[in-house]
DNA sequence: ACGATAACTGAAATGCACGTTCCAGTTAGA
DNA sequence: TCTAACTGGAACGTGCATTTCAGTTATCGT
């Protein structure tokens, strides 16, 4: 009887497929590092060639790290949508989005020219996401109409990115980011 | 008599390096193009060798190249704080710092790992400046006081990378990062 | 249990894209 | 005209992902 598993591979190659996904998941949250398969290797205690093997590629295997690491974040999206007023939902989303990249840094910051497949469907389902919220909190006169929802949405994300990327990472950076945001977002009066 | 230039180089050296300086800042502008010590020779002309020789390195080529450009940019951020009320003078120059980002992505975007001490120094004089609109904005009573000056400065500078670097490089959403931080910014009414 | 064997491993080789340096030839300039 | 300065194609060094291949090991039929 078979002990494989169910893709045919060896107990061993799927041993080591974990420990690949696991140094590179490590290492996206650490600042600094290079993030070259070498450093992924040793990692996880394996050979360069191995690690790529198991994926078929760097690119795939960031690809998999990253959107294991995304897709909480997506399904928290999905959440705030079904269950909080859009404008709590906005703003819980966007604090989190920031603490988020906060920690993986790496993320959006050396996986620029990859090919990111799953990444990029998960990125795309935020906005999508987000945008939603936008749009409710519009309707419930929460924010302001003159800026249409994919412009405000653009902007949530690359306020989310610019300042989870400002080094030193800051608390209060984080904090003054969602407060002018959502201030900003609100209805205006008229003044002056 | 000598026809050298006051440096005791040639005139051809001394072409040269402005062919090659030209190229570099061209290329600064133009988004897309790998930013190679190859594709500036070719721009120039030039070969590979003459154009890093010209200036000791890539690094040395490219920091003369993008301080040329952030010149204007510093001077024109003194300008608005000595001529201009403090908030204007900040939402003139967080356009204007927008329109010039987004016109050169490669500033911000490519240039990551390089040693470039002019344009560092330059960096820093317009972070002294915006500094300083933020703190007599501040002081006129026209922007909120419950976020630190050096918070907001980097807000704003962060705000002005992301934006730049969103694409398609857009006006609408431009406009709408300097709407929302300007009225985010502003002393808010406590409401509800 | 016990080979037989296909799958797997990782050190070393390969390929590639850079920036930089060399050097034989060219040219500006006194 | 003579020579020191300059040029650029080619060689080199580096850092990387990926492929190769001789050796190892898990798995299966017996």
């Amino acid at each position: 009887m078979s002990t494989r598993g169910e893709t045919g591979r060896r107990a061993d190659a799927v041993r080591n497929r974990q420990l690949a996904l696991q140094a590179a998941t490590a290492l996206l949250a650490q600042p600094g590092t290079a993030l070259t398969v070498e450093a992924i290797a040793t990692k996880a205690g394996l050979g360069a060639a191995t690690v790529v093997r198991a994926f078929g590629g760097k690119d795939a295997l960031l690809d998999a790290a990253v959107s294991g690491l995304l897709e909480p974040v997506v399904r928290r999206a999905r959440a705030l949508l079904e269950q909080t007023a859009a404008e709590d939902a906005l703003r819980t989303f966007l604090a989190e989005l920031i603490a988020f990249q906060s920690a993986h840094h790496a993320i959006s910051d050396q996986l620029g020219d990859l090919d990111l497949p799953a990444t990029t469907a998960q990125r795309a389902e935020l906005v999508r996401n987000v945008e939603e919220m936008i749009t409710r909190a519009r309707a419930d006169g929460a924010i302001r109409t003159d800026l249409s929802p994919a412009v405000v949405t653009t902007l949530i994300g690359q306020a989310a990115y610019a300042v989870a990327r400002a080094r030193p990472a800051s608390r209060e950076l984080a904090d003054a980011c969602v407060t002018v945001l959502m201030d900003g977002l609100r209805p205006q009066r008229r003044v002056r």
